[in-house]
DNA sequence: TGTACATCAGTGAACGCGCGTTCACTGATGTAC
DNA sequence: TGTACATCAGTGAACGCGCGTTCACTGATGTAC
């Protein structure tokens, strides 16, 4: 049984003796999703669960340790809650090709739409680019493992080659991580949200577009 | 004539009394090439220059201030002497298509090289995004206006509307800027050179390939 | 049941640091008469 | 030619601040006998 104990001085009362990493992971997500990394300083974290400064270094070797674990966090927000949620919605259509193709689109304009949503969080996002590891069997899997997913059921039907899927990796996300920022920090950061979302609309048939006749023309017109 | 005075005690000896903006500015260049933004500090700078850290008051009216200049160098830098020379040497093309193709994809590639090849710089360039403002006769323009320019062309031959001209201006836009974050502080910066190139070529392809075919089907599968 | 002891999650004072910015000032330069 | 004065680009001491991290410590909890 918990009893508030005397050095809880801190309206977070949800934290007792024994979780205090996951309650600085907790709290980080918090702060962090109105004001980004910035806000993430290991004072800034330890004051908003009710702790001394120095309490987090059992836990964390570093101030930059703790940061990239907060980013994990994220990117689990980021595909568990938003893209996943899209792209098993986006099962529901008749051809496999369209079905394939709708799932990409799903997945890219999630993204955009978790960035635009959720700056701050995206913003964590950012932080842990690690090298894409490729379909390990991983649970619950970050951004990357849901484009690869996507991706596979379109190589499929379009015939790709592995170096044709491989490229397309990178121009989907090249593409929605790049329309991210400017909607999300960038120029088209205060244009009103009908704006954003014609535009990452437009954005994304593009692409589309592009993979689709990818298939006929790659390696053409090389400079 | 110059003479070098009593209070000069740095190794820049080619700032003299009066133009201690411009040598702020190029000091913030200097630094910030190899350090990017953060280490644009006022003392830092200042300390470059060999004066005091409050003489750069006068001449900024904040940090913020400082920064922004400076990153408006940067953009300039990048325009003039890396887009704009790849986009004249890509005028050298037969038909008027086949011309305007080349030119934007040296805009892209070139986007891209110039991050790969100067990250700081790069950075720099991030840090003051204004919004778009088209077409004003300003000399030697930002990125933005040469992308505006290559896709001119392009519409002109490929019958776009002009709506259809300011998506294509945010698809490529969009594609650059996220490959270049990817292979500069993403997932990509510490992958070898070439394969940097090759995945560069094979996305900037993509792009073109969808812009191409964007005129006959646009507004076609719309989520 | 009661005592002795190890464990362990936290405290809080302190360290050294560097930041952006303010303020009153100084000393060389140029101009007017 | 020489003196008086305004201008102006700098100085340097100081302010208040908050950071990440270290260290020796404390006090509650669980276990052994």
């Amino acid at each position: 049984v918990h009893i508030l104990v005397g050095w809880s001085r801190s309206i977070v009362d949800d934290y007792h003796h024994g979780d205090l990493r996951s309650a600085l992971v907790l709290a980080g997500m918090e702060v962090g999703r109105r004001g980004g990394v910035a806000a993430l300083g290991v004072r800034d974290l330890t004051r908003a669960v009710g702790v001394s400064a120095t309490a987090a270094y059992p836990h964390f070797a570093s101030h930059r340790a703790l940061i990239l674990t907060i980013s994990e966090a994220a990117q689990q927000e980021m595909s568990r809650r938003s893209i996943l949620e899209a792209m098993t919605a986006a099962g529901s259509v008749a051809s496999p090709t369209g079905q394939a193709d709708a799932r990409l689109r799903a997945f890219c304009l999630a993204y955009i739409g978790f960035a635009v949503a959720e700056p701050g969080w995206f913003e964590l996002t950012c932080q842990a680019q690690k090298a894409p590891a490729h379909r390990d069997g991983r649970s619950s899997p970050p951004p990357h493992h849901l484009l690869l997913e996507a991706l596979d059921a379109l190589a499929a039907a379009g015939g790709w080659s592995l170096q044709q899927q491989i490229d397309a990796e990178w121009s989907c996300w090249s593409m929605a991580h790049g329309f991210a920022l400017h909607a999300t920090t960038g120029p088209l950061q205060s244009s009103p949200a009908d704006r954003k979302s014609h535009l990452a609309h437009a954005v994304v048939n593009t692409l589309i577009a592009g993979l689709r006749s990818s298939q006929s023309n790659s390696h053409a017109g090389v400079l």
